[in-house]
RNA sequence: GGGGGAAUUCCCGAGCGGCCAAAGGGGGCAGACUGUAAAUCUGUUGUCACUGACUUCGGUGGUUCGAAUCCACCUUCCCCCA
């Protein structure tokens, strides 16, 4: 199978991404049925199971009976990294190829979807929660600017291309540093040394006008809100999610934090949501303009 | 009816004669991004012919070499006493 008129010896993906409700999830489903695919997630929040109105889960009406992976594959304790993506969804891609189906990546992620598919290889070093942890508490003695005095002195480009003030990302490199012996600079290099085995078509769903996206997110968190979105959340912070490493996060549900600890009413919350979700949605805009997709499309 | 206080750039809010196009925060806009990425971080935000000029701090008129800052009146809002 062909479809894309590309080097048959590599798997041909159709790749789906843009901004919070774009309708990336609706077009991704009706060309897995026009072409014969299946849907893989590229969210990194939809991953976790019982967060569903926030994340805007497809529903089983939705999904039109269309397979989709790497949805509620993980609990909201565990962590999840750009790392774990790549490897479920590459095993995923094996899968539905191995079946003589299309590999359909649909999601917002930037981070997960571009690692993916360029085939960068950052298994390197994993993330020690225990390093970082003491690197943090170090930084809060001596302070940002002498961690990141450090980092120049170990890997000047590292250092150059991060802002001092940029804590989490001055302390992952030096973190790669302690634990491999290797420069951020070096690893990120090897990383990109083997060709990625895909061929990704992708298309880039973008509002025409930045209102268009702002009226849609506006209007899809009264409709979750309907749906019960405060009686989801109340039940995960039952089990935690508040204390969870990345799940806690998750626009949508971090914002009733303040709710249910009497600070501010349902509306705050809801404009809060509101809020943090537009200003998610340009960050996604900005990261998707770097790279030309191979096909635009206007809503 | 009497007394007191306040009006600042998109919003909140500092400023209380020159160093003020005006702190700080929010929001907006733009950007970065290789194991927390729905996260983290950066820049910018009166106008223009932009190392300078011009228009702004409720309104009008004064004082002064010079006012967002002082005075008078006006408008609106808030508080207290009746």
């Amino acid at each position: 199978m062909n479809l894309f008129g590309v080097d048959m010896s590599k798997i041909p993906l159709l790749v789906v991404v843009g901004p919070t409700a774009s309708g990336k999830s609706a077009y991704a489903i009706k060309k897995a049925i026009e072409l014969g695919g299946e849907i893989i997630s590229g969210d990194s929040m939809q991953i976790y199971r019982g967060m569903d109105i926030g994340t805007a889960k497809p529903s089983k009406e939705e999904m039109c009976g269309i397979r989709h992976h790497l949805i509620d594959v993980a609990d909201i304790s565990e962590g999840f990294s750009a790392a774990r993506f790549v490897e479920l969804a590459s095993e995923a891609i094996t899968d539905i190829n191995s079946r003589g189906k299309l590999p359909i990546i649909a999601g917002g992620t930037g981070l997960y979807i571009d690692t993916l598919i360029s085939g960068t290889e950052l298994s390197a070093t994993e993330d020690d929660p225990e390093l970082r942890a003491s690197l943090f508490r170090e930084a809060e003695e001596i302070g940002a600017e002498a961690m990141h005095e450090r980092l120049k002195s170990i890997d000047p480009e590292a250092a150059s291309a991060t802002h001092p003030n940029n804590l989490k990302r001055v302390i992952r490199a030096l973190e790669i540093y302690y634990k491999s012996g290797l420069t951020k600079t070096e690893q990120d290099k090897r990383s990109k040394q083997n060709e990625s085995i895909y061929a990704p078509h992708t298309v880039y769903i973008l509002p025409k006008e930045r209102e268009t996206i702002y009226e849609r997110i506006n209007r899809r968190v009264d409709v979750m809100l309907e749906l019960g979105l405060e009686e989801e959340v109340r039940t995960l912070c039952g089990k935690g999610l508040k204390e969870t490493p990345t799940a806690s996060q998750a626009i949508g549900y971090k914002e009733f934090y303040p709710y249910f600890d009497g600070e501010c009413d349902i509306n705050a919350v809801r404009e809060a949501i509101c809020l943090n979700t537009r200003r998610y949605a340009k960050r996604q805009l900005t990261w998707f303009n770097r790279r030309p997709a191979d096909e635009l499309l206007y809503i």
